[in-house]
RNA sequence: GCCGGGGUGGCGGAACUGGCAUACGCAGCGGACUUAAAAUCCGCCGGUCGCAAGACCUUGUGGGUUCGAGUCCCACCCCCGGUACCA
């Protein structure tokens, strides 16, 4: 019987349930992957991470998707020079605790800490190189006591503030509700109708940092990442123009507006403050109040979405009350209008129909009037159907009548300066970030209200301030703290007396804002981390995680990172060199994955099945890593017959024979460099999918190799099958120890250098040109490697196909890229 | 609504910088091996017409630029993410 052929004994057979329990013990035992701070040799840092979990309760197929490929990166990052810190940890505040302690009638601790013990044990199912020394939970008091010292400093250095904002309130409850707790503007608990209400809450002053936040320069950020976060922070030039306002018994004498268009101040035919605006108690008279109080009302049950609505109709109310126009002394109404917000600009706008669509539509409706103020080439100066666009001269605008359109804006700010009307300002859609949160389950704000000293920060030396482990929770989700007598109750750090501790905890997206600074000294207890061990391996190098974090926790991060540089604490001003965004997995039904849709496909149920390598290699062969998409599990027995098929060509006895000179070890060796090399790039790249792809079809060219059972050179066989155990490292890790052990080599294979390629090995004597006339593909030719065009030429009029759509005709054109194509263009 | 992304065979997807559309895999069909099945290996596999050679059509829809468009431009439709208290 030929040995080559033989059936492999079961003992030979690719058992990933086997190796992948072996070499995980192996690997914990040996400490493999325990990052140390100082690598030996000089190996340059790498910092990679991968966005941590939030503590849901189970380990979803979408967190496989995420930090499979990243450790696959991770690792071959590790294979070529680097020194790689690849930590985990989880984010374990939050909202969803809270709705299971209302639900079981447990403290959201026990819940959360329960989640983390099953999470990790299901992550170290995944076989990835976390160094779990290093882990980091938000929820436990050593790195709260953290994030609590980090609001100080904030504070100190006049980042934090107070002031009032609106939250969603549930009037049955009596209790805030977060966004998605409203449901059609009703509380998603008892159905109540609910309305904003204003509250005292803590806010961070990223505001400050909006110009630098919209640099991106020196990070390797997506332009989609960067556009969106410069749309989000959405900075508007203009100027802030002030209106008079003279209303028996308002102190108030003015009202500034911002405008992006100052040069149309002469066309404002109404005024518009926003609903919630301090004024409009004041100003509305008293036939008024009435319809004034309705529409505040109403405005108040409203999400910012539906009032932002361009697609809606504008509504309003006259308030009564008049502004004059210091620019013609002219009277101005004024409305109040939901599409006008109090957190944006001044929230006060100034209404000119002429020239802005949404003001036109307002005075139509309304029956306010249209005065142009740029004689627009287009307009015939009769009735207006529409706003005007930009062009044409002034107006209608005394002093600045003939300003041409190009320079209008700022002729019209100087003037304004002038006449001390008003200033050119910059105006931003970035607000401040509004950190406090009524609920238990975070970090609390380190603040002690005392009668005599208002809010007292907590010394550091009392940090953290704890949680209490008896809170209650009341069916409606009222904060336990508000009620919790021993956590309520303290004395002042200041005076001694009797003090009230702040009730409200640290909105979540805090924690994960400075979490990648803890990997890097994690046990520290004197310190949020040490400043030599920051210099080291800050910042990260790469970041990958959910596009839905493209914006808020990825600004909040950088705004992070931005103040504890210039507070000292750090010398980066950016947290992540490069990011990275992948795609969202959804269910089968292409919804979200969740239990109450029914649709979640476990990740242990496919790892149990078809093992970790096979599970890895799938989620990365799916598809475009930044593209995500509905999970189709059927297509997973397609990378199992590949793994098994790497397995056999690597274990395979093949006979040794052929010369090293013969076209047959050119051919092998041209695969192996070929796929180097295409590994290399695409990982490099992040196309995961491509790279399975190179692999697959390198094993289908070995296999093909074995079963013709032909002779091979032996030393470029051995290249070849040690190379593929090398470029599997990554993406499964177990079967490539297993196979690099079983060729006789030392371990551990992720301990090894990374294969090289050699560019003249990988590179084709040949290739297939497509010869197309009048660009239809009427034939391929086999040519030498980069031919030149009359040979191209010549070889293509010979072929038969090509001839018959050429002759008789008038060649008018050739195109000729050379390892691609020949386009002969003819005319007649 | 607004901001960002996407739409290619029955399915997931590939395609350098505008240059052979459908790599790789799944499913399906046919064959080899087997007492049989599984596994494995080999072959076929976008559509229409045709006995065939071949011809024509095809990348969400409609238009445009170009020798040549999945790729660039304009308009539209649908899906996904975000929209500031889900994380």
């Amino acid at each position: 019987m030929d040995a080559t052929k033989s059936r492999p004994g079961a003992a030979d057979r690719y058992d990933p349930q086997a190796i992948e329990k072996k070499w995980q013990a192996k690997w914990e035992a040996d400490q493999l992957y325990r990052t140390p701070d100082d690598a030996p040799g000089g190996r340059p840092k790498w910092y990679a991470l991968t966005m941590l979990p939030y503590t849901s309760g189970d380990l979803h197929i979408g967190h496989w998707f995420a930090m499979s490929p990243s450790d696959a990166a991770a690792r071959y990052r590790r294979m070529t020079v680097y020194n790689v810190l690849f930590p985990m940890g989880f984010d374990a505040f939050g909202l969803p605790a809270e709705n299971a302690a209302i639900k079981n009638g447990a403290h959201p601790a026990e819940w959360t800490f329960a989640n983390v013990e099953h999470m990790r044990a299901q992550l170290k199912l995944m076989g990835a190189m976390f160094d779990w020394s290093r882990e980091v939970i938000t929820a436990s008091p050593d790195y709260y006591r953290w994030t609590q010292w980090w609001f100080l400093q904030l504070l100190k250095h006049d980042l934090a503030y107070k002031k009032k904002a609106s939250v969603w309130w549930c009037p049955k409850d009596q209790t805030v509700l977060a966004n998605e707790q409203v449901v059609d503007g009703k509380c998603e608990r008892c159905e109540t109708v609910v309305a904003k209400r204003d509250l005292e809450q803590w806010f961070f002053r990223i505001t400050k940092y909006a110009d630098e936040l919209l640099d991106f320069s020196g990070l390797e950020w997506t332009d989609q990442v960067a556009s969106m976060q410069r749309n989000w922070i959405g900075r508007s030039e203009g100027a802030h123009l002030s209106f008079g306002l003279d209303v028996a018994g308002v102190d108030t004498k003015e009202i500034t507006v911002f405008t992006t268009r100052p040069d149309t101040v002469f066309g404002v035919s109404f005024f518009v403050l926003a609903p919630e605006h301090p004024l409009v108690e004041q100003i509305t008279t008293p036939e008024q109040r009435a319809a004034v109080q309705a529409y505040v009302n109403a405005a108040r049950k409203e999400s910012e979405i539906d009032r932002l609505s361009t697609e809606r109709e504008k509504t309003g109310v006259f308030t009564g009350a008049y502004v004059t126009n210091r620019f013609n002394g002219k009277p101005v109404p004024v409305w109040i209008a939901d599409y006008v917000l109090a957190t944006y600009g001044t929230g006060a706008v100034m209404g000119v129909p002429g020239h802005d669509q949404r003001d036109f539509d307002f005075a139509k409706k309304y029956g306010l009037p249209i005065i142009p103020v740029f004689k627009h080439p287009d307009w015939d100066g009769g009735e207006l159907t529409a706003a005007l666009p930009h062009g044409g001269t002034m107006i209608n605008s005394g002093p600045l009548d003939g300003t041409p359109d190009e320079i209008a804006v700022a002729t019209a700010i100087k003037y304004a300066e002038e006449q001390a009307f008003g200033k050119g300002a910059v105006t931003y859609r970035l607000r401040d970030w509004l950190i406090s949160r009524q609920r238990m389950w975070g970090a609390p704000i380190p603040v002690i209200y005392c009668d005599d000293h208002d809010a007292v920060p907590v010394p550091e030396k009392d940090l953290p301030v704890l949680l209490p482990d008896d809170a209650e929770f009341c069916p409606t989700g009222e904060s336990p703290l508000t009620y919790h007598q021993g956590f309520l109750n303290t004395t002042c750090p200041t005076c001694g007396k009797p003090a009230k501790r702040e009730t409200d905890t640290m909105d979540t997206f805090m924690c994960s804002s400075w979490y990648q600074m803890r990997y890097i000294d994690p046990h520290n207890e004197e310190r949020p981390f040490s400043r030599e061990l920051a210099r080291k391996w800050l910042p990260v190098d790469q970041y990958t995680g959910g596009a839905e974090h493209a914006v808020m926790h990825l600004l909040y991060t950088r705004f992070f990172t931005k103040a504890a540089r210039d507070m000292g604490i750090v010398e980066p001003g950016e947290p992540m060199v490069r990011l990275f965004n992948q795609g969202q997995i959804l269910g089968p039904d292409g919804q979200r994955m969740s239990k109450s849709r029914g649709n979640v496909v476990a990740p242990d149920s496919q790892v149990e099945r078809w093992g970790a390598d096979t599970f890895r290699a799938y989620l990365m062969f799916l598809g475009p890593w930044d593209q995500g998409g509905p999970y189709d599990a059927s297509g997973i027995t397609g990378i199992y017959r590949w793994l098994n098929r790497a397995w056999n060509a690597v274990t395979a006895h093949v006979p040794v024979g052929a010369q090293p000179a013969a076209p047959e070890t050119r051919a092998l060796r041209r695969w192996t460099h070929k796929t180097i090399k295409k590994v290399t790039e695409d990982i490099e790249d992040v196309h995961f999918n491509t790279m399975i792809a190179a692999m697959m079809e390198f094993t289908n060219e070995l296999i093909r190799l074995r079963e013709s059972g032909a002779e091979v050179d032996g030393d470029a066989w051995r290249e070849a099958v040690e190379s593929l155990a090398l470029l599997l490292a990554p993406p499964c890790p177990h079967i490539a120890e297993e196979l690099w052990q079983r060729l006789g080599k030392p371990y551990s294979v992720h301990t090894q250098p990374w294969p090289k390629y050699d560019e003249a090995l990988a590179r084709a004597d040949e290739v297939e040109v497509a010869v197309q006339v009048n660009g239809k593909v009427r034939d391929r030719l086999l040519l030498p490697l980069d031919a030149p065009e009359d040979v191209a030429r010549a070889r293509a009029l010979e072929s038969a196909s090509v001839s018959a759509h050429v002759a008789g005709k008038e060649i008018a054109r050739v195109i000729y890229v050379p390892n691609r194509l020949l386009n002969i263009v003819v005319k007649g």
